[in-house]
Formats: structure tokens, C-alpha cells, sequence
RNA sequence: GCCCGAGUGGCGGAAUGGCAGACGCAGCGGACUCAAAAUCCGCCGAUUGAAAGAUCGUGUGGGUUCGAGUCCCACCUCGGGCACCA
């Protein structure tokens, strides 16, 4: 009779092998054990939640990116970035910390909602049912959340104080002189008194109330504004300038995008922009992301001049310019302005009319995506009209272009053609003059194989940097010889002030952050209107505003080129849900609703802080709770979540965002601390192999066979990329199959082992064993597979394997606190295989061997913790400590180079002098043979490390 | 075009300026077995050599250094972000 053949993780004729199922077994058991014992419930300082004995412990708080519930569940991306917040959360636990590790959902969007038009079942169930499987999926990984923190942005509980907070931001304005937000009733407080000047310069007291209104409604930091927006109708709905891609279409949906002028609500982030850039250097995020943000916030420092112009009609007017470049001035010889500039109509002379009316035409046709990508050739017509250049006089022509944004700036551009390549490129174009005002040095000219000249005829492109200064000066200044550009900014600026032809400031590319959607599932605004239409935020006690039930949740969609049509939000369809009657306080009267929701990025602003007290009813969070949490630390770090592990994209939504909020709460003294997250670490991506078919079709990536080298996909041949793993590509591995197959402690030793965390990696299916076959290892090191008891034949310990077990302890500790989790793992390994060789585990070391491998392989450790005779979860127990006597060697061996070449090597005390060394080098049997009996002219002895000889 | 980041065996990857390739996968050899699987032991960059060894080797070309995968300069390739931003 044949016996079955056997696979690692298959059962075997060891009844106690540690196969996939024995492992799927220990697991199932010990998440029913965690949950019943409450295992990773974390006190608070304070509250529902609060236990005084956590006082004086040091906490930690780590967070992953809340997650979207999708209908897919988890895909491996997720696993990825949880294993590792968890292995970082469980090590700190063994070292004494009160750690905060929970996990919500961020369930309001699109998504969902689409779904639910889809099936016709209403969103809040399908999300319920996601939420609930993902639960399920997250427990399987062996997470160490604690499961009383969890909460949905969706659940009114919650999204009641993020509607409060939306009533916080409403009801304050950004003091630009303290650079700080202020509640809105100090700046009525500041009118009323007279200490600041209302806009038109009346005392506050003789503005109508509505004016009055009107004033305030211009501070908010959150308003209504009437502008040009992204209209994005196969959404049915505006989307935030965030969430437009780089081709103009909308990131969910891939929808095209309209720039309409519509009535919305904004953030006023841009008040912010400055605080928003300067602590980015609070924090420990990685320079990448910075760079993200600074771009995306785009500050950059010029001024503003302004050109007299008069109209057509005779009046005197002036064109505004933001130039980074006023030290050019000189030189500039024509303006621009966007087709779309109000000034246009005035300037245009009768003779250009036609001319001018047929370019803002074909302009206006244009999306923003297609003026700038279609072709770089300069386009643009004359206007017909002058405007004089303030600093020497010169009248110079007026022209409008394409490439000059009215979204950017002021809309309108001093051109300076021979220091700017579009203007440059714009000039040539159409013939305009180029002066010179800078002298290029000689090299540049070599560059571009011409001979030095100011004669800009001659010159292939503009010249762009630090150069003296020609052609500069008027009676009251003169820049040139100047020859570094930052002075001749700084002479120029002061010029303008003085002069009053302009100032220095500072620009932007950040917008304020549009913040409604004509959709319904999402929170509703807080906000009721009057019969003048002012805006009124609802009062406290009637929060959570909730979402009024209906079947009739889908917006309407649009044809998604139909460009003119207008948004209709689901919710306005509920009249009797709009109008309302209320008293805010005057009696009462009728209202009507706000009927937009707010983005999904609502939600995640503020999670982290809900967190640290979900079930506080009364604030958002308890002041103590969170400054114990979130508060600045001792060691100087302004506070935050102390590590926040997540991908990459969201690096110029979420993550402005919420710091935005943050802020904002900060000024107004809610939370303790300016800055929401202190350590950000991006994770990478799963990537696998993907096939494609002639057609470029992809192809299912399980049923794609290799032959020398060549893949087929039935008989058919395929050819391989990679890509992020997912259900466009056919390529994705759901972590439940395998969990199911090997466990959750394999695929969370996998998922670490297989390079940095912040590099992506290819999924590779068969190298997932690696791992089983280490746990595997360290299960029958102590584990006798036939009985499943502890091995009584475990041998004695020796010196040398004490040492590796002490090395090792050293090195799983560094390699955890900076996040290397892959050579954390290969010194686990190591230490392991030394076990093998050795016949076992011996039992005095037995104990750290399964404390150190609990944090990767919480349910193995568990188990074997119980056989090793222990009561409690191993949660809490203290991670080994290395005794620092047994890191060090009594020898060492060290490599003897000659002239820079490994010819030897010698073993020395470890405590050897360079003097000694040397001499043990020159002794060296090798060492003299390589000589020949030359006498090194040089020796360098790095102790502990190397010999180097130079003959 | 501009700004980040990365290029190391067949593959994933490791290496405070100091012995390149830890650890895992794959492969090769051996032990055990009637046999296979599993397990355990060993080998595993290239060229050369019977072997000891020698020479070369971290994208390319220079440089700094006693010594460079690591630092500097230039370039090439790939990935990510921004892109007529005045």
C-alpha cells in the first residue's frame, strides 16, 4: 500500500505538524480567545474608556488609512500595511507602551452609492454587509485591534460631530494678522467695536442685517461661493480640483470634467497655504511626500504690478500682473491676459473685435486639458490697445493667449520675452520685440554655439537665471550690474512699494477646497437658509442632522459630454425634508435645507481623533483623552499619531485635508497638537504578473503556463508585465485563499519578508512556502509532531548558540523600531536554523525564541506560550532584552587588504589596539607572501573592522 | 520639460564608507526511504583551474578615498508626482 505523498501544507502522517490546517486550527481558536478575553481592549486616561493606572504609561498610537468598505473585501495591498502597523503595535505592547490600534471604516461615496443605484438596494445595507465581511476578513488576519473603537463614518453617532465640526469651521474666520482661525463672533465683536475697518469703510452698525451677513459670509472658512467649479456630469456631480487627474477627467469613473460657474461650498484651505507648507517640517514624513504637497501647494514668492491701460471707452484702468520675476521689468515688452479676462471687452479696439471675439470662441470650447495638451504652439490675438509699462513708461501691446490661465494669478502676465521661454516663444511667434536685460555669460552662448550679443535676434530660446543686469535703470533706479536675480527682485520690489506702482507677495496654485457634492450618499450639511438666503448652521441639539430615508437615492447622471448641464442633488427631490420650520433663536420661522452632502473626504478628516474616544457623547473627543493620545510628546514632537502607515495616493487629498481640519481645530482649541499625523510611512504596492493576448486582452494569470521562457494562455502565446495586483489586471490573489492554505502568521511572514515596506514587490504564490517551512521550524524545534506535548528530548544550551540568541534580540529590536520587518524576519531565521542544527530549542531559551517571533506570528506564539507552561496571553509579556555581554566576541576576524585588495584574514582579540592589529596583520603568513618583503609605506587600521596596507 | 525615488545572482532582496550577495524562492548534490514526498546536511555571481587559488563583478563613464553598491559629477533606463503656474 502506498502512502499519500506529502506537501508542507498538506496534513501529514505527523498528526502535530504545523501544516496550513493545523495553523488555520490554532488561529480560528485564539481569535475566539483574544475576543472573549478582551485581550486588546486599550484604556484611555479618562471617560467610558478610562482605567487610572495608564497615566504614567507612555502611549502610542498607530494608524492605518482608514479603509473604504468595498463590495471586494480586502485585496493584498491591505494585509501589507496592517501586518505591519500590527507587528509594530504588538512589539511596542512587550515593551511597555499603551498602545492605540483600531480600525473604522470610511463607508459614505461613490462607490457605494453606485452599487446601491445599481442593485436598487439602499446603501446603507450594502455598506452594512461590506462592513460586516470586512470584519470577518480583518480577524482572520490576526489583527490586535481593539474592537470597541471601531466605528463607520456612515453611523450618525459619528458623522453627527463631523457635521459639528463642519459648524466650527462655518462659524469662524482666519485672522491674517495672528495667522490664526478665530470663532466669527470675535470678528463681529472687532466691527461692532470699531478696531477693524468693515470693507466699505461704514461703521458696522449701519449695514443692513443682511449686509452684515454678507460681510461675515466673506470671512467663513467655510462659504458658498459662486464660481467656476469641475462640473462632472457622468457623475452628476462637482468633484474638488483634487480629484481631477492630470487629463482632465474625474478619478472616480474616469468621466470628463467641466470648468462651469456654479454655486458651491468652499473650504478656505488656501488660508492655510503658509502653515500648510512650513510644518510640513514638523514632520517625519519622507521627502517625496513633502515635495508632493509643496508642489501641489505651489507658494511662490513675486509681486504684484500693476499696468495703467485706458479703455476704448476713454477711462482709466489698470491690468494687475503676479510676476516671480519683478527684477525683470525692464524687459518686458507686450501683456497678456486669459481670453477670459473681464478686461478684455474694454480693451479691445473696434478694428480687433471680430478678431478677438472668434479666438475666447474657439477658447472657450476648449477644456482647460485641451488648451494645454493638444499643442504647445503659442496661439493669441492683439487687442488693439496698450497698457504702460510703470517702470520706464513704454506703452506695449495688449494681447490675449490660451496659455495664460485666468485660474492662476490674476490672469494676466507682463511678458518678458528674453528671460521667459513661453513669452520668448510668444514673441517669435508673432513678431514682437525681445529686449535684452540681462548679460548671459560666455558660457551660455558657447552652449548654444553663438557668439556673445544682446541682440536677442541671435538667440535660440530665453535666458533664464543669474546674469548682470543691462538696459535697467529709470531716474529712480537702477539694477544694472546687479548680477544675482534674488537682489534685483528685492531693488525692484522696493521700487514698486515706494512708488506705488505694486508690492512684493506671494502666490498660490492651491485652491480653496470644493466641498459639495449633489449626491446623496454622504453627510448632509448642517445648514439651513433663511428667506434672504444666508446660510444658518443648525444649533448642537439638533445634531446628527441624519440622512432622510429614500428610495430614490441615485442623482441624476448626464450624458458625460453634456457639458451645460446642471447638477440635481437627490435630496432635493425630499420637499417635505427641505423645508423646515425652526427657531434658531428669533422665533419660530421657515427654512429651507441645504441639499448637497459633503465629499467623502469629510469623514477621514478627523477619524483619528474619534478613535481615541468613540463613545463620548457629549464632545468629540474628552480634551484629556486626546492630549494624552494626540497632545505634543516630552522628547519634542508636536504631537499626532506617532506612526500612520498607508499608500501613497493619497498624498495631496487626504493627507491636506485632514491636516487643514487639524489646523483649524487647533486655532480654535479643540485638539492639542498642529499636526494630525508625526510619522507617516508610505507602503508600496503588491504588483504581480500580468498576461495579455495579441489583442491586448488581459488574460486570467492562474491559467497562464511557461514554456522555456514563453508564456501561453491556452495554447495561445501571452506576453508578461506587472502590475498592481487587482481585478482589471486578472492577477490578484485574495488573502482569504491564502490564509486559507497556509494560515495567517505564513501570509503575514510573507507579506514582511518580501522586501522594505516601502517598496512595491511582486506577489510571487510559490515563494509564500518559504515561510511555512520557518514556522514550521520553530514548531517542531520545540514541538514533538507526533504528540503535539512539548519535546522532552530538547537539548542543553551552549555559549555559542546563547550568543546568537542575544545577537538576534539586538537585532529583531532595531530592525522593528525603524520598520524592518524583512531583516527582522531573516534574523528570526537565522537564529531558527541554528536551533535545527542544534537538534531543538533548548528549554532556557525557549521562552524569548516565541516572545520574539509573537509580534510576526501572534497565533503560533500563543500556542506555544500555553506549552511552554504559560497562563497569560503573550500580549503583554516584556520582549526579550540582549545582555550587551553577550554581544561581544572574545576574537574577531578581520579582512587584511593590500593596496585596497581582501589578500587575507586574521583572527585578533576583540579588544586588540590598532598597534597589536597592525602587527597581527604584518605576521600574517599571507600577508607576507602578497608583500614579497615590501615594507608598506602606509598602514590604516579600522578596529573591529579592517587592515589596509599600502605598498 | 521640472521635482522625487530606484537600478545588486535565475527571481524577491541584504549590506553604520571597511570581507558584496544575509534571509527566502528556484536549482544542484548527499543522507533517510523499496521508492517518492516530507525532513535533515551541503553547494549555489561570472570566467578560469583537477584543486588551492586567480581575475572580473552592484545600470554606464569619470572623480574623491588606504578602501566606494554606499559619497561627488555627468549620462542611460525604469517607476511615481507635477506640467504653458507667469
Amino acid at each position: 500500500m502506498s502512502t499519500a505523498s506529502e506537501s508542507p501544507t498538506s496534513e501529514s502522517q505527523h498528526a502535530f505538524r504545523y501544516s496550513g490546517a493545523l495553523a488555520q486550527e490554532i488561529e480560528l481558536r485564539w481569535h475566539d480567545w483574544w475576543d472573549a478575553n478582551g485581550t486588546f481592549h486599550t484604556p484611555n486616561p479618562a471617560g467610558p474608556l478610562g482605567d487610572p493606572r495608564v497615566a504614567d504609561q507612555p502611549k502610542l498610537f498607530v494608524l492605518d488609512m482608514f479603509p473604504y468598505p468595498s463590495g471586494a473585501g480586502l485585496h493584498m495591498g491591505h494585509p501589507l500595511g496592517f501586518t505591519a502597523t500590527d507587528i509594530y503595535a504588538r512589539y511596542h505592547r512587550m515593551t511597555g507602551k499603551n498602545v492605540l490600534y483600531t480600525m473604522g471604516f470610511d463607508a459614505f461615496g461613490l462607490p457605494a452609492e453606485q452599487y446601491a443605484v445599481q442593485t436598487g438596494q439602499h446603501p446603507a445595507i450594502t455598506t452594512d454587509q461590506n462592513i460586516a465581511n470586512i470584519r470577518t476578513q480583518l480577524r482572520r488576519l490576526g489583527l490586535s485591534h481593539d474592537p470597541r473603537r471601531s466605528i463607520s463614518t456612515t453611523d450618525p453617532g459619528y458623522y453627527r460631530w463631523t457635521q459639528w465640526i463642519f459648524t466650527q469651521i462655518f462659524n469662524s474666520w482666519y485672522d491674517t494678522d495672528r495667522t490664526t482661525a478665530r470663532p466669527i463672533s470675535e470678528l463681529v465683536q472687532e466691527f461692532a467695536a470699531g478696531t477693524r475697518a468693515t470693507p466699505d469703510g461704514r461703521p458696522w452698525a449701519e449695514l443692513s442685517a443682511s449686509e452684515q451677513a454678507d460681510v461675515l459670509d466673506d470671512h467663513r472658512l467655510a462659504y458658498i461661493s459662486e464660481a467656476p467649479v469641475n462640473w462632472c456630469p457622468g457623475l452628476g456631480t462637482v468633484v474638488a480640483n483634487e480629484e481631477v487627474t492630470a487629463d482632465g477627467r474625474s478619478d472616480r469613473g474616469n468621466f470628463p470634467v467641466f470648468k462651469r460657474n456654479m454655486r458651491q461650498w468652499m473650504m478656505r484651505i488656501t488660508a492655510y497655504a503658509d502653515r500648510l507648507v512650513d510644518d510640513l517640517d514638523l514632520l517625519d514624513w519622507t521627502d517625496s511626500i513633502k515635495a508632493m504637497q509643496r508642489n501641489w501647494i505651489g507658494r511662490s514668492e513675486g509681486a504684484r504690478v500693476d499696468f495703467g491701460v485706458t479703455t476704448v471707452g476713454g477711462a482709466a484702468d489698470v491690468i494687475t500682473v503676479f510676476t516671480t520675476r519683478p527684477d525683470t521689468l525692464f524687459g518686458a515688452s507686450f501683456m497678456v491676459l486669459a481670453p477670459e479676462h473681464p478686461l478684455v471687452d474694454a480693451l479691445t479696439t473696434p478694428e480687433q473685435a471680430a478678431t478677438v471675439a472668434e479666438y475666447r470662441r474657439q477658447a472657450s470650447t476648449k477644456s482647460d486639458v485641451a488648451r494645454q495638451v493638444e499643442d504647445k504652439t503659442k496661439t493669441g490675438v492683439f487687442t488693439g490697445s496698450y497698457a504702460t509699462n510703470p517702470i520706464n513708461g513704454e506703452q506695449i501691446p495688449v494681447w490675449i493667449a490660451d496659455y495664460v490661465l485666468m485660474g492662476y494669478g490674476t490672469g494676466a502676465i507682463m511678458a518678458v520675452p528674453c528671460g521667459d521661454e513661453r513669452d520668448f516663444e510668444f514673441a517669435r511667434q508673432f513678431g514682437l520685440p525681445i529686449p535684452a536685460i540681462q548679460q548671459p555669460p560666455a558660457s551660455w552662448f558657447a552652449e548654444h554655439g553663438i557668439d556673445p550679443t544682446l541682440d536677442t535676434a541671435a538667440w535660440p530660446q530665453a535666458f533664464v537665471g543669474d546674469a548682470p543686469y543691462v538696459n535697467s535703470s529709470n531716474e529712480s533706479l537702477d539694477v544694472n550690474g546687479i548680477s544675482d536675480v534674488a537682489t534685483g527682485k528685492r531693488r525692484t520690489n522696493e521700487w514698486l512699494e515706494a512708488n506705488g506702482h505694486g508690492q512684493a507677495t506671494i502666490n498660490y496654485k492651491l485652491r480653496d477646497w470644493l466641498f459639495s457634492r449633489q449626491r446623496y450618499w454622504g453627510e448632509p450639511f448642517p445648514v439651513v437658509y433663511d428667506e434672504t438666503g444666508h446660510a444658518h448652521t443648525l444649533p448642537d441639539e439638533l445634531l446628527p442632522l441624519e440622512l432622510p430615508p429614500t428610495d430614490s437615492f441615485s442623482p441624476r447622471t448626464f450624458d458625460p459630454d453634456d457639458a451645460m448641464s446642471n447638477p440635481e442633488s437627490p435630496l432635493d427631490r425630499l420637499t417635505d425634508w427641505v423645508r423646515v420650520e425652526l427657531d434658531l433663536g428669533d422665533g419660530p420661522k421657515r427654512y429651507r435645507r441645504d441639499t448637497n452632502v459633503m465629499p467623502q473626504w469629510a469623514g477621514s478628516c478627523w477619524y483619528e481623533l474619534r478613535y481615541c474616544d468613540p463613545t463620548n457623547e457629549d464632545a468629540f473627543i474628552d480634551p484629556e483623552v486626546e492630549r494624552y493620545w494626540m497632545g505634543p510628546q516630552p522628547d519634542g514632537r508636536t504631537g499626532g499619531v506617532d506612526l500612520y502607515v498607508g499608500g501613497v495616493e493619497h498624498a495631496v487629498l487626504h493627507l491636506l485635508y485632514a491636516r487643514f481640519w487639524h489646523k483649524v481645530l487647533f486655532d480654535l482649541g479643540h485638539v492639542s497638537s498642529p499636526e494630525p499625523y508625526h510619522r507617516l510611512f508610505n507602503q508600496g504596492y503588491i504588483l504581480a504578473a500580468a498576461f495579455q493576448d495579441e489583442r491586448g486582452m488581459y488574460v486570467d494569470a492562474f491559467g497562464v503556463e511557461e514554456r522555456d521562457g514563453k508564456h501561453f494562455s491556452g495554447g495561445e502565446p501571452v506576453t508578461r508585465e506587472y502590475g498592481k495586483m487587482g481585478k482589471s489586471l486578472k492577477n490578484a490573489v485574495a488573502p482569504d485563499e491564502v490564509c486559507g492554505e497556509y494560515g495567517a502568521d505564513t501570509l503575514r511572514l510573507y507579506l514582511m519578508s518580501m522586501g522594505p515596506l516601502d517598496a512595491s514587490r511582486p506577489w510571487e504564490s510559490k515563494d509564500v512556502v518559504g515561510m511555512l517551512r520557518f514556522l514550521q521550524r520553530v514548531w517542531r524545534n520545540l514541538v514533538d509532531e507526533d504528540t503535539g506535548a512539548l519535546r522532552s528530548d530538547l537539548p542543553a544550551l551552549d555559549d555559542t548558540t546563547d550568543r546568537i540568541l542575544h545577537r538576534t534580540i539586538d537585532g529583531v529590536r532595531s530592525d522593528l523600531e525603524g520598520l524592518r520587518f524583512n531583516t527582522a524576519i531573516a534574523k528570526l531565521i537565522e537564529l531558527n536554523n541554528a536551533l535545527t542544527k542544534l537538534g531543538g530549542c533548548p528549554r532556557e531559551i525557549a521562552d524569548h525564541l516565541v516572545l520574539m517571533v509573537a509580534p510576526f506570528a501572534p497565533h503560533l506564539a500563543e500556542e506555544l506560550w500555553r506549552k511552554l507552561g504559560h497562563d497569560e496571553t503573550v500580549t503583554y509579556q516584556s520582549f526579550p532584552v540582549a545582555d550587551p555581554a553577550k554581544l561581544v566576541q572574545d576574537t574577531i576576524e578581520l579582512p587584511v587588504q593590500i593596496n585596497g585588495k581582501v589578500r587575507s584574514r586574521i583572527t585578533v582579540p576583540a579588544a586588540a589596539d590598532a598597534a597589536a592589529v597592525e602587527a597581527a596583520a604584518l605576521a600574517d603568513e599571507k600577508v607576507q607572501a602578497s608583500l614579497a618583503g615590501a615594507t608598506p609605506k602606509k598602514v590604516v587600521v579600522v578596529p573591529g573592522r579592517t587592515v589596509s596596507l599600502v605598498v
